[in-house]
DNA sequence: CTTGAGCTTGGAGTAAGCTCTAACCTTAGA
DNA sequence: TCTAAGGTTAGAGCTTACTCCAAGCTCAAG
């Protein structure tokens, strides 16, 4: 597959991927002319990569657990991907419970645009703002 | 209360509230010598600032909707910023969803590292981030 | 009155993650 | 064979959200 089939396949543009390339990210092979060339293996990988980002993995930390994979598995490596992801297990869970407290007082504000009877006055938001706020002061 | 106890308090270097000012997202008043000066006014409104931040909001969907709170009320204001909260609510949901599947799949890959007889192969886990990358492709 | 901590400003620099430009090569179709 | 679409590169530029720097003002304590 050429790098312009994979980009509209992934939804990532031509120079996303060559970025991703350059950053030793997604390495493709190269056909005889020089062009890049995809195949299943780099499907895994995107998906995986893609995967990663939207959790919230930043680029160099998906590059750090390519490079662990490759390597033989070791205690050593274990460790450290084990610590970053746990790492990011924590962050997760942190960041669901603020979006759904942060999802609630979104409403709350809609229904006190809207001038919904439920919600009155701004006391109400006022409150769950503090709440939330509270929320993202203390780490997990 | 002054910029170095508002920044302490918050959590927000010297810089940012400088830089907060600077993009009209937080506006102090002045002293008679030209000193930043903050006051209750301020502390709601930058635990606002804090809380849509987290939520994921941008600074300049966040100075939108300062402004548009400015505004007296209108049909067309109400209209803009419940769209700018609907879009963000739906967002925010699909968000969730992935990283609750995210996190799952975190675990899996974790329990795989340590060996654990529950994840004997890949498959499962090529399976796990097969779906949340289809969660990552379609909207809503 | 000096010293030093803390405030002010404008403007430059940084990091992440792309995005664009220019110049050039390759290939398929009329 | 020409042309247009699509591939290549190096390197500059952009966006967001800060972060740092230099030069200078303010103020409290000794």
């Amino acid at each position: 597959m050429n790098i312009s089939q994979f980009s509209k396949k992934h939804g990532l543009s031509l120079d996303t991927l060559r970025f991703y390339e350059k950053s030793r990210i997604l390495i493709p092979d190269r056909l005889a002319n020089g062009y890049r060339s995809y195949n299943d293996k780099h499907e895994q990988a995107v998906k995986l990569i893609i995967c990663l980002k939207v959790i919230g993995f930043s680029l160099d930390e998906i590059k750090q657990l390519i490079e662990l994979e490759k390597k033989p598995p070791s205690e050593t490596c274990n460790i450290i991907s084990n610590q970053l992801i746990d790492n990011k297990i924590g962050m997760i869970s942190k960041q669901i419970k603020l979006l759904e407290y942060g999802k609630e007082t979104l409403n709350d504000i809609k229904k006190y645009i809207e001038g919904n009877a439920f919600v009155k006055n701004q006391k109400i938001i006022k409150n769950k703002i503090e709440d939330l706020y509270n929320l993202t002061k203390y780490s997990c």
